[in-house]
DNA sequence: AATTCCAGATTGGTATACCAAGTTTTGAGG
DNA sequence: CCTCAAAACTTGGTATACCAATCTGGAATT
């Protein structure tokens, strides 16, 4: 989406809008963001702006420096802790998955990905896409280990945009998913468990890979570390 | 701390001053709270209060009902939720800190401890009380995991604060937090996570215990669950 | 030409006015 | 008394005015 859509009204709140232009890129990684530049861009006063800001800030889609703000840049040193930190996460969370889900969600995950995969629409794989990991981990009946796979799953969703236009990597992702909704169904939950790490290990090195590949599009400010 | 005394000028911000009323329970758990109620307890106007808010219930000290806050429960399942998931992180985060801390950095955590049980001040208490455990996570050089031990601290201070008048508790706390300290700087890694699982085992006891305990000092309002 | 310094512009922080939606109070009619 | 509707109040959401601090740019001085 061009920025310059973003002039039109738009239903969504402003922390949706202003979201969606982070993770689509449209607002550049790096970059400065005042206040009152947005208040014209999104034609809303400071206040909503201000709210939605502190929410980004939280999520760690945008810094902080000093007073100002500025997109958050692609951190090298912190994708490597966020994998780490999903490492100790999401297979734990999918071996209470495989424990508890009943059949009914499992359905309702393997409806969702399905759709997802066939129907490919940017705008919604930016809000849903990998949404796949949240709902594997809502079904441990853990709110924080779900907590947690929410902010594993934003803090990367940006670059894996990045490396997702190619068909080929949709249906590899489609398969992985498959394949560990599966062993949840099975409650296979080692085998789950596995797999999860095995899946977070390949899409670590695409999203590596993708930021390095991304690295001269985007200024010095846009990338840091590696 | 009485509300009373939040009338006079507070140099901290209002956040801090907001979530100590909170954690002191001056703030009832359950209890709704306006914007504007506190714009006068706290004679700022409502852009901080709301900002604060925001934090707040981000961090889950206040819950939102509709359009209205209240100060946040003690929720039992929610504490089952906290402490497994506290179970998933923290061993992983003392192997990892056995693993890279550095003689400095130990030193400056058992400063840090011994100091705060030394001189022991509730107001300080509340805010670097539990500290131990984020320090730890600190040691492991992952954020995450820092961050994920910060939300799980946040989310049980205010029931640790409930069964802490007593000096045996604190010297309970004391011993078990030197014992994890040692065996860290012992490079233990098993031991140090084993330790910290038999602590956060101890601590989840006393908690649910403290917390039935205030269950008729508080509203039905305040204690949700169990 | 380089440096210093001041004025203007920009920025985030705060206070406040206004609004719409929801709740409570109140008072008239039964 | 009870019922129910209307008015008054309370509440959060938004817009905006004002302030202090910071940044910027250009002019004056060396």
């Amino acid at each position: 989406m061009m920025a310059s859509t973003e002039q039109q009204t738009d239903d969504r709140d402003i922390l949706s809008r202003l979201r969606f232009a982070i993770l689509s890129l449209d607002l550049v990684p790096g970059e400065p963001v005042s206040e009152r530049a947005l208040e014209s861009q999104f034609q809303v006063s400071r206040t909503p702006i201000r709210e939605a800001l502190f929410h980004l800030v939280r999520d760690g889609l945008v810094v902080r420096d000093g007073r100002s703000y500025a997109i958050a840049p692609f951190d090298m040193a912190e994708i490597d802790e966020v994998f780490a930190f999903r490492d100790i996460v999401e297979p734990q969370a999918v071996r209470l998955a495989a424990r508890f889900a009943t059949k009914e969600e499992t359905d309702r995950v393997r409806h969702s990905i399905t759709r997802g995969h066939d129907e490919f629409v940017p705008e919604r794989w930016l809000e849903l896409g990998l949404d796949f990991h949240v709902r594997c981990a809502n079904l441990s009946r853990n709110r924080y280990l779900a907590a947690a796979m929410q902010d594993v799953i934003t803090r990367t969703v940006r670059a894996r945009w990045l490396s997702f236009s190619s068909r080929e990597g949709r249906d590899t992702t489609y398969r992985e998913h498959s394949k560990i909704l599966d062993l949840i169904c099975a409650r296979d939950e080692e085998a789950a468990a596995h797999a999860v790490l095995a899946h977070s290990a390949a899409v670590r090195q695409e999203v590596r890979e993708a930021i390095e590949g991304a690295r001269r599009y985007m200024g010095r400010r846009g990338v840091i570390g590696g």
